[in-house]
DNA sequence: AAATGACCAAATATGAAATTAAGTCAAAGT
DNA sequence: ACTTTGACTTAATTTCATATTTGGTCATTT
């Protein structure tokens, strides 16, 4: 078989995969987790219920993967934000970027609200790759601080604690949130964001040249991350 | 019958409650809400459980003024601290003295982080009494930014929202800790205050004389809210 | 060699019977 | 007379046996 051949029929096979996790994702947030059964993602890819199990061992695998995806489709539209303006750097919009673009999409808002409704016993799981959130919370926090995009004048252990709690205060609020005067989802990044640079960034702006250089080892440690979730990906869908 | 013989009675009921309401509070604890029966609590009060139903009209009442005198302690020993010192009224510090108050309470933790293991579907309704919720999100934080407690040179509608989202953070985040290096109470109480302060408080310290009619304007408040919610406690006490 | 769906065992749903517990009230106690 | 009680009623919950569904496999088909 020709090395072509090979090429396009894996390509046939990626496909595949991802036509199911679409399946599966809108399913999802139609019915929710406990509700689906294989044999209606088959049924709606299309294809036999033995063939899911080609490409997954078993039915958590592939709603794992569906939220890996996920997670990498923020991670990478964060990234072509970051690279686009060198400002995007800064703390306060890094968040409010990860809060607009999780938010704004059904599957990462239930995973940033950790809905019980919908994800079910999958709301537990943490799907940001062990290893990501790991160098999410350890390596990025403290780059971030080298770099002077976090107050270095605040015990770390203590800075990561209110950061993480900040944070998740406002991604969990939301679910809660039976309020009439409910904000528009730009004002409730707004205010993320504005709470993030007042308390955890520095009193006096960033010198450009730092910013630039903040910038690219940001980028840098962010593509490693996410190279490395991405080939955890394909080891996925295989 | 001699009003010191009624008074004397309505204070031997009053500690009859009391005794029940002790009771629910242990059992409460040890096994959680869904397992308790009131004929658990009748034997533990030392009472016949019809004796119960004097008090209160159904168990979800009986648990709700558990709730509601828990919130009350809370409530008086805030109060108690801003009487003591008025520089106290900072919002950092009563934001600070809030979660070290309540998260030091078993009960006050259970609450506090709705503790839906502990809680069952107490920990959905709310105890704070309708009335002293109002108060507290809506008039406490008008004050507070009259009084240049806060920035007023924020939207009050997203100032309320990230107040409320950060606090909840740090309240909610607690019981999802597993984290191996768990600060101290008092390390969290104090990341919570710097963040509050940072974000929501003025950048120039308020001068002695405003403070001390800040500390007033809040005491008084507080305790008109306090003295509603007693008078509440009292009732469903009867 | 890849894809399928009939098949099997395990999990889950169902529902009737048994048990338990919330709430009442006639009787006992003070 | 007035308070307190626990046996009693009924509604809710648990149990348990049976029926159904569904995750995962693999012999057969494509």
């Amino acid at each position: 078989m020709s090395n072509e051949k090979i090429i396009s029929e894996q390509m046939k096979r990626r496909e595949r995969a991802e036509r199911i996790l679409d399946a599966a994702a809108d399913l999802l947030l139609r019915h929710g987790y406990k509700r689906i059964t294989i044999d209606d993602v088959a049924k709606k890819a299309e294809v036999g219920k033995g063939t899911i199990y080609l490409h997954w061992k078993t039915r958590e695998a592939l709603f794992g993967t569906l939220m890996l995806r996920e997670v990498l489709v923020i991670w990478q539209e964060l990234l072509s934000r970051l690279r686009s303006d060198p400002k995007e750097v800064l703390f306060h919009r890094v968040m409010r970027s990860i809060m607009m673009i999780g938010m704004s999409r059904p599957l990462g808002r239930a995973l940033f609200t950790r809905d019980k409704e919908l994800l079910g016993k999958l709301a537990e799981k943490s799907f940001g790759v062990g290893p990501t959130q790991q160098a999410f919370k350890g390596e990025f926090l403290s780059l971030a601080r080298n770099l002077g995009l976090l107050r270095s004048n605040m015990n770390p252990e203590k800075q990561n604690y209110a950061l993480r709690a900040t944070v998740n205060g406002f991604l969990i609020i939301d679910q809660s949130l039976t309020d009439e005067q409910q904000l528009t989802l730009e004002e409730k990044a707004e205010a993320l964001a504005e709470t993030i640079r007042r308390a955890f960034e520095p009193e006096k702006p960033l010198p450009p040249a730092d910013l630039h250089e903040a910038a690219a080892a940001v980028i840098k440690l962010f593509e490693q991350v996410y190279t490395f979730s991405e080939e955890r990906l394909n080891e996925q869908m295989k």
